[in-house]
DNA sequence: TTTTATCACTTGTATTTACAAGTTAATTTT
DNA sequence: AAAATTAACTTGTAAATACAAGTGATAAAA
């Protein structure tokens, strides 16, 4: 293992909860062992434990309620990925569809681009792709990508068929969104956005500029996203 | 009383440091007071002020580094999500400027809500204000708010002029938004809206629903949103 | 039976003490 | 003068202790 030597006592406890909770050990709802439990169980004083349990607070995998106990609360955070909610029923994975309009390509970017560029990225140039989102076949959101091509081997040439973006960065490249910046407005549709979405010129569509921070520093991923929200809204937690 | 009474030491320091900082007493990039002189000024010992710190540092108001000191950092998000951009500059608070359309007044909750609620919140029926923001005197965005009127004393003759409605919440009931979630559309402006937010009928609007969750265990604080894009953007982290 | 009171348990706040580890600047040595 | 060392800061971790305050179940009283 990596260095889980020099751990401090209230990190290392606090893995350990993190992996029983996403493990399922502590179902969601239930209670915690007890700040005075844990002290016993792991041979650390309250102020340690509770250290702990704050950065399990933190990061809202439990909630704390004074006489009660630790809560477990629900499981991750979905890292902002705007999940679709559909006006009429829910969205079963089923029904999604992913078309793939542009086939992810090595190329400059633009200038402006939507957000500030470091040297090294404007240097490198981008990998840029585009996908239409269907769902139950109707065009529901269009997302244009762009990632620094900056020591990302072979990324053009995947398959995203049936992969997520997500899922494909972070087995394949060890890449995880952690955090990231979105600015959000209602436009009207162009030519271009009307035909991809099927909806008429003019008609308001939600767009979606986003700045997505990962674990690799100073990697960023872009995306730009236009919504019909006519029928779904784009859901969030924050 | 409001209850400024009992706040415990860390949160009144931590108010302290706060209002400190929003107010450019320690300018951004600044050192605060070093912990041991913190316990000195204040009366306080050393775990006491890091408590409050570690809130500064939360809700990112300060970076810690060790070996220097809490350096302050960029005045933040009021609640994370809300902060406007400008397509030109930035927007000081000195051109921001709110208007009441609707008075805090207790009336009985829509039906149907736009988010569920529960039998509790039904029955207490809710506090419902509607505000107008203003950037250099054109309306940028419309905002209703339903608070749960469930141990809320004197809360609709409170003066909302000047005070951020989070500021009253946090001092006067010791209330915190810890999370939420939210839905996006965009939807075109209807008569009112148009009126509101002086567009034509049909202008794409930014439409917002928000259901924010407090520190106060069951209690959420409602808000509908609706935002003028042509030249601003809604901004948010996640 | 219903209400009230108590008790055991939970987390919340606060003090005190000690040492580890990172940063910076002054001092000493080379 | 330049490099290395030291000293005096800073925040980080951790212990032991005490009492306050909220919760829930049990026991006592009405």
């Amino acid at each position: 293992m990596v260095g889980a030597k020099k751990m401090p006592q209230y990190k290392k406890l606090y893995e350990i909860l993190r992996k029983h909770i996403t493990s399922g050990l502590y179902p969601e709802g239930s209670l915690l062992p007890s700040e005075n439990e844990l002290c016993a169980l792991h041979g650390l004083t309250r102020p340690t434990v509770r250290h702990a349990l704050d950065q399990l607070v933190k990061d809202s995998y439990i909630i704390k309620q004074q006489g009660k106990g630790s809560i477990v609360s629900k499981l991750p955070k979905d890292i902002g990925i705007l999940s679709i909610h559909g006006s009429t029923s829910a969205i079963g994975k089923e029904h999604l569809k992913t078309l793939i309009i542009e086939k992810p390509a090595i190329k400059a970017w633009d200038t402006p681009f939507m957000f500030e560029l470091t040297d090294i990225e404007r240097e490198s140039g981008c990998i840029c792709f585009e996908r239409l989102r269907l769902v139950n076949e109707i065009p529901v959101f269009y997302d244009i990508t762009h990632i620094p091509n900056i020591n990302m081997p072979r990324f053009a040439s995947r398959n995203f068929k049936n992969k997520s973006l997500f899922e494909i960065l972070r087995t394949g490249y060890q890449i995880e969104i952690i955090g990231g910046e979105q600015r959000l407005k209602a436009i009207p549709a162009d030519k271009r956005i009307s035909k991809h979405l099927q909806v008429k010129e003019g008609h308001p569509i939600l767009h979606v500029e986003r700045k997505m921070k990962t674990n690799r520093q100073g990697f960023y991923i872009y995306s730009t996203l236009y919504f019909n929200s006519e029928n779904h809204s784009v859901c969030g937690t924050f």
